[in-house]
DNA sequence: AGGTTGGGTTTCGCATACAATGTCCGGATG
DNA sequence: CATCCGGACATTGTATGCGAAACCCAACCT
């Protein structure tokens, strides 16, 4: 694995673990002597963390820390409204026996997560789960789109984690059993109930 | 503006244009000579030019112009048709006047460039149009998912340009009007109906 | 006192150089 | 004759160096 990659994706985690503060200036010298590498990986990774939407690029004067404020994350449900239930039908018709087998078995590890209090690997598993249900639906586009969107939700998943985490899960079991059924309209409507309690639930402004 | 950016727009202009062809690998160093650059711009525009779909990145191989494929474009119209409807709704609901003088502007300069029949100057103006209805949305996030996607349709669209401009153009003045009149369901409609139309004229596998 | 301008410092942008790995072709071998 | 091996070449990955633009702070002018 290239250092570009994992320096992606240390930096990535640090913003998600919120090691990084938004609005930090992410300096090149800085980062790469941190993680022990030039400043070349360092700059590739910026790049790829600003099309993901984590950090913020501005010419000549460098990467920040992407905020996102409460109209942004209003934003964010928005585009998630339209894109969850879309993957949540496409994935009724198209998940097949082994394909359910993995959703169950992320639900299973989140409930021993839950049990143990385990909030961090929570929200992992909340994109895991998310993310395989777009890849499920076997619409290679929608999975390139709507990946990186997950994983920007992780990032306000973390805020309401331990409070929704419950009903949350709860939402999702329904959501697998649609999906097993091969319920397409079932999937949409309670892949859509999920984002509008996650949306409800988010602190607002 | 940095050299990295104007070969991002370079090299994706080669490739919506056609003169790059799907699967063909982009050499760094060839790709450096070519520009008058060196090979670290360009390094970073692939990294931009991969997040955005229209290369293919290939750990210690290299980057490959993307191929899209006819499933691939049913998939990618599965997506459009659920975002480009939201944004015509929520364009209807904050565009002011201001905004709509742009769209219709651009809708002028598509008569111009219809009547004339320069396709490419149509394709562009498409992706133009589209984009700016996103922008008019007000949401930011949406932008971001979204403005990449249409510049990936301008693909598909230059290969259907003669036959579905006039078709294409009319349902954009349509919704022009929608928007205008602040209708959200009907904006909402129109947009639907206009990916509809798109999607069935596209050639099928 | 507030704004402005100047220089020093920081930091980005680009180029060059080197190392590592993958690819491909020719030859040896069963 | 097919297959496997090896080495040269091509290409990506990483490091370093230098020039230029932006930032910061202090002294100066209005």
């Amino acid at each position: 694995m290239p250092l570009r990659d994992m320096v992606v994706d240390e930096v990535r985690r640090l913003i998600l673990d919120g090691q990084l503060h938004p609005g930090t200036h992410l300096v090149e010298d800085r980062l790469a002597e941190q993680l022990g590498v030039s400043r070349n990986p360092v700059r590739e990774a910026i790049r790829v963390l600003g099309a993901e939407g984590f950090v913020t690029l501005s010419a000549r004067r460098g990467a920040f820390v992407a905020t996102l404020s409460a109209i942004e994350a209003q934003d964010f449900f928005d585009v998630r409204l339209a894109l969850e239930p879309l993957g949540a039908r496409l994935a009724a018709k198209a998940a097949g026996p082994d394909g359910v087998a993995q959703l169950e078995e992320i639900l299973e590890r989140a409930r021993v997560a839950m049990e143990i209090g385990e909030h961090s690997a929570l929200a992992e598993l909340n994109s895991e789960f998310h993310a395989r249900v777009f890849q499920l639906s076997g619409n290679e586009y929608l999975v390139c789109v709507a990946v990186p969107m997950v994983r920007r939700g992780q990032w306000l998943f973390r805020q309401s984690v331990a409070r929704r985490a419950p009903d949350s899960w709860t939402e999702h079991r329904s959501l697998v059993s649609a999906i097993k059924a091969g319920d397409a309209e079932l999937a949409e409507a309670e892949s859509r109930r999920h984002v509008l309690a996650a949306r409800a639930a988010f602190p607002r402004s």
